[in-house]
DNA sequence: TTGATTTTTTAGATTTCGTCTAAAATTATT
DNA sequence: AATAATTTTAGACGAAATCTAAAAAATCAA
């Protein structure tokens, strides 16, 4: 173990990105917070080996960056189309009916559902 | 309606596109089979707006470029994490059980069921 | 229809996000 | 300690999609 992936893992454990979903930049930049020099590269690398280790999980977003939470357990989330915030949610029975469904061994999911938030609900 | 646009419809609704999961570029160069001197930016365009009106759905996959299908019903995805194949797979009660667990007015989903597809689990 | 207004298209530049490269540094193995 | 394997680094590179400003086309109003 590095002290770059450790220092990520920290990063990922740490008040910072609890309930939160960070772009691969933002955690660069938290990450020379604590470490200047670390390069972008040694990020994207360790964003990639920690997903496969299933240590964290990759949200594709619709528009921009791609984005980081470290909840271990399974679950989807929420998107409002208006002001593009995440929020999660859990989802308990949805693999398993999956499974049941495809008729296959679904390995896990990732579920985006749109709509729009309280907030901007009021707001339009 | 312009005929660019009117042209990625028909494109949309012809056998060039059904069931399948097509990338703008794809359909960028399928229109120009039609309309030589189409611009990418018109089809990007009109994607958006094709999108926005609900005629089309994207798909924004994992690791290339996002991916377009004709379908009028929502549905999810099976995609195969070793030959990245795509199939659609009907879910029928998702959204409504969704709107129920969310507690929120949900318009629509994106689901991707991560697996591995048939032929890659022979040839491994 | 004609002229004015709005929308769309076009070509290419630009941006954004992420990967790749090759050398240097670090870590692991013998 | 010497060798081998892995990781980091800086920056170049690549793919995908958006942006720009001018031209063209479509729509609207009289």
């Amino acid at each position: 173990m590095t002290k770059q992936k450790a220092l990520l893992l920290s990063i990922f454990r740490s008040e910072l990105c609890k309930g939160q979903h960070r772009t691969a930049d933002e955690l660069l930049l938290l990450a020379r917070e604590k470490m200047p020099g670390i390069s972008r590269a040694t990020v994207y690398n360790n964003l990639r080996s920690m997903e496969e280790e299933g240590l964290i999980r990759k949200i594709t977003a619709d528009g921009g960056a791609d984005v980081y939470d470290s909840s271990f357990e399974l679950h989807g989330h929420l998107i409002c189309t208006s002001c593009h915030a995440i929020k999660d949610i859990s989802v308990p029975t949805l693999l398993e009916d999956m499974k049941r469904i495809a008729g296959a061994d679904v390995d896990s999911y990732e579920l985006k559902l749109r709509y729009v938030c309280e907030n901007c609900r009021k707001t339009v």
